[in-house]
DNA sequence: ATGCCTAACTAAGTTAGA
């Protein structure tokens, strides 16, 4: 079982590296981010032909979600977060698929900061916070993947030093991100590769992907059911040297059967 | 301190991304 999460900056000029990326990688699942386009947009006959069912949250120019599921369609269990009365954005939706639940979420950038944007992202993350709690404590299996606009360490940049007033890497936007994770979820990414310079987020700006000068921004998050499931995590990395490509690049992880003890499984 | 590059919206210039 492979999940996958991809902002892609555009689901109507990124559409055929979409499909691309799809046919080649087969994720199970795909969650997307900033679809830019509104719901009427969404490609759907594109993506059926593709084999996915999917259901989505679009918004006219900024943000939009949607889940993708290989040969299923996602059951809608949410769109946005609790407590949201005056919120607009089209930042989160969430779907059973194959037994598990999948959060899908587009973190606000947050920038310039300080600000009203800034203020705007934390309060966000607040509600996620207060939210994922709940869907941690349940105990089942779930998956939150997508763009969470944070980058947790300096491990997790390639250079902090043009960034240092960056909304991604502030201490507030940091310690959210750390208290997320003190609920007990996994960092997949991470997890699989502690000690690793590992980047999905690249700007277009200077030569920063001809130079690797990344960040570390989209994450998949496990609950307790699943971590001990975690196989493998990745990045398709290919992906971000397409022409035209997305800024970002897929994050993947594997699945498997639930690991026994070590003992159990030794020779 | 700001722009770099890219895309949406809409018709050349602004806004947002991160």
């Amino acid at each position: 079982m492979k999940i996958a999460t991809f902002n892609i900056n555009g689901i109507k000029s990124r559409l055929p590296a979409l499909l691309e990326w799809l046919e080649r990688e087969a994720p199970d699942v795909a969650c997307l981010q900033e679809l830019k386009a509104q719901d009427a947009a969404f490609p759907i006959d594109a993506i059926r032909a593709a084999g996915y069912g999917a259901i989505w949250h679009g918004q006219q120019s900024w943000n939009g979600v949607a889940i993708l599921a290989k040969g299923a369609d996602p059951l809608e269990s949410r769109r946005g977060l609790p407590g949201g009365k005056d919120d607009t954005h089209s930042r989160y939706i969430e779907a059973a698929v194959d037994g598990m639940l999948i959060g899908c979420l587009y973190l606000p950038n947050g920038n310039p900061q300080p600000g009203p944007k800034f203020d705007y992202k934390l309060a966000w993350f607040e509600r996620l916070i207060e939210y994922a709690a709940t869907l941690f404590a349940s105990g089942h299996p779930v998956v939150l993947a997508g763009d969470f606009n944070v980058i947790p360490t300096d491990e997790d940049i390639y250079n902090t030093r043009s960034w240092k007033k960056d909304a991604l890497l502030q201490p507030e936007s940091r310690e959210c991100y750390a208290r997320l994770l003190e609920q007990g979820w996994t960092d997949a990414l991470r997890s699989t590769h502690p000690d690793e310079r590992i980047y999905t987020f690249w700007d277009y700006f200077r030569e920063h992907w001809k130079t690797n000068s990344g960040l570390r921004i989209d994450h998949m998050l496990l609950s307790a059911d699943l971590a001990p499931k975690l196989r493998g995590a990745g990045v398709d990395r290919w992906v971000r040297d397409q022409p035209h490509a997305s800024d970002h690049a897929p994050v993947w992880i594997e699945l498997g059967a639930k690991r026994r003890s070590r003992a159990a499984k030794k020779n």
